[in-house]
RNA sequence: GGCCCGUUCGUCUAUCGGUUAGGACACCUGGUUUUCAACCAGGUAAGAGGGGUUCGACUCCCCUACGGGCUGCCA
């Protein structure tokens, strides 16, 4: 019987959601669901300079977006901040702590005067680390870890395997400030213990801050959890991700109209392999998602294979909530939305216009037929479609429509028909058709518009092509 | 500067000492077709470089190059 899994996402809400960050709180949230464990969020809100309840509100939208549900409330670690001080003094109490009174002037010098010395870096001792608490002076000071000298640390990572780091290149981190407020290091450590946090998956930024975590995690005598450093995401170009690379706040993608979940799966897929599997729904996806299937190297984004997934899930996303996404994404990309009688069309054409758009942009392009209304605007091309023969057959057609069935099997005759009474193949037909049913001359299957918007109002357009 | 991590087709990756180095995207060719797309078939394409270890290295070790990260009283 195993401990239940617990896992977290904890950003800074100093931004919208980073894609990196996005897919950190995917694995994450695949990690727990896929075992019946919790996902917690936990906001690391410590930098009162730079946090702002925008930006959470923003990264909160994100996760629910790519349909990230959290556990329990969201935790505010600045809210937490006395149980920190607190952890803090009860290492000083146990003696894995001591109190700092170097004043930031003499560690900046101390610094200055390596670098003068054209030392190479070395790292800052307190003196106060041995001192006789009698020698103390009344003035104000840090709370320092008392790491550990001699020795090494080692983290077992379960992406990055065993990472050895030697003490002697870490220095007494400061856990509680001068002003008594906590630095983030120790916050994340006292609130993923307080949290019962099993598995930390997170950045690989943070592969060598876990080194000096876990020794506070031993200070303290708590269970380090398992860790897991996941690699960053790069641009194309395999640089860092930055904004030169277009987009990278995970709302922005929803903006461009592509499908939440096929944003999963290609998020999943990037930096993490399961044999050859490549498109799979969440599910499935939380079945298989294990840490050891987690690469090393990071991966670039790359936007077709983004796009060629979310195809593949366009098509199989059921209709009903792919127009409820749709209407989403008409709002979130700031475009008109749909009126009462497009959405009522857009439920019939939705199970063909699927099965061939990647993104929601493509979607409405290809329902252009569905959301114009008569007069039909031409485009050139449409225009030149409609030449006068083209004009006679419309004209010649429109009769016979009037007392067809409104299938396919009863309109292919009759359109086939026309065709070769007047000596053309259907492809010569099809083209003043699409012209006519949608003003222009790249469109779905002429049936399916037909079948879509329906006899009379197919008659109508015609009617005025022909004219 | 020091320390840590990484490097398989253009891209995401499989491989966990012995394979014709596999799959997917992209690309190219052909097919289907009512346009675009989708779809089907086929093809081009990879172990950063150099040393070891081994009967045998993509796989293990070392060096170099390149990329990334950490090195704060930021998170």
């Amino acid at each position: 019987m195993s401990i239940p899994v617990v896992t977290r996402f904890a950003p800074s809400p100093t931004g919208y959601l980073h894609i990196g960050g996005g897919r950190t709180a995917l694995f994450n949230w695949l990690y727990a669901r896929g075992r019946g464990g919790k996902f917690l969020l936990r906001i690391e809100d410590t930098d009162r300079e730079r946090s702002t309840p925008e930006a959470t509100a923003a990264i909160l939208r994100g996760l629910t977006w790519l349909g990230l549900d959290w556990d329990g409330e969201v935790v505010s670690q600045f809210a937490r901040k006395d149980r920190h001080a607190e952890v803090a003094r009860e290492m000083l109490a146990r003696g894995t702590a001591y109190k700092c009174f170097s004043t930031q002037e003499e560690i900046a010098a101390f610094r200055a005067a390596q670098e003068a010395a054209g030392a190479s870096y070395a790292v800052f001792i307190s003196p106060w680390r041995d001192a006789d608490p009698a020698t103390y002076p009344d003035a104000p000071y840090a709370i320092r870890m008392k790491a550990p000298r001699t020795g090494e640390t080692v983290i077992e990572d379960q992406v990055q395997g065993r990472v050895v780091i030697k003490n002697e290149t870490l220095d007494d981190m400061i856990v509680l400030r001068s002003d008594g407020t906590p630095v983030y290091m120790l916050a994340v450590v006292v609130d993923d213990h307080d949290m019962g946090v099993t598995h930390v998956i997170r950045g690989d930024d943070h592969l060598n801050n876990a080194a000096r975590q876990q020794m506070v995690y031993d200070a303290m005598g708590w269970t380090v959890p398992v860790w897991a450093h996941i690699p960053l995401i790069h641009g194309p170009d395999g640089k860092k991700l930055s904004k030169r690379h277009g987009a990278t706040g995970v709302e922005e993608y929803q903006a461009m109209g592509y499908p939440a979940a096929g944003m999963r799966n290609y998020l999943t897929r990037l930096g993490w392999a399961h044999g050859d599997a490549e498109i799979f729904t969440s599910d499935e996806a939380m079945k298989m998602f294990d840490l050891s299937g987690i690469g090393r190297a990071p991966a670039r984004l790359d936007f077709k294979k983004l796009e060629n997934t979310c195809g593949h899930h366009m098509a199989m996303a059921e209709d009903a909530a792919l127009l409820h996404e749709l209407q989403a994404y008409l709002t979130a990309a700031g475009r008109p939305a749909l009126t009462e009688g497009q959405v009522s069309l857009m439920k019939q054409a939705l199970s063909f216009l699927k099965s061939s758009a990647k993104t929601f942009p493509e979607l409405i392009d290809k329902a252009a037929f569905l959301m114009v209304s008569r007069p039909i605007a031409r485009d050139a091309k449409a225009d030149e479609a409609l030449d006068t023969v083209s004009r006679g057959i419309l004209k010649s057609l429109t009769p016979r429509l009037h007392s067809a069935n409104w299938t396919k099997e009863a309109l292919e005759p009759i359109l086939t028909g026309i065709a070769a009474e007047n000596g053309i193949g259907f492809g010569k037909l099809a083209a003043p058709l699409r012209a006519a049913l949608a003003g222009r001359t790249v469109t779905p299957s002429v049936y399916d518009m037909m079948l879509t918007i329906g006899r009379e109002e197919t008659v109508a357009r015609l009617s005025d092509a022909a004219l």
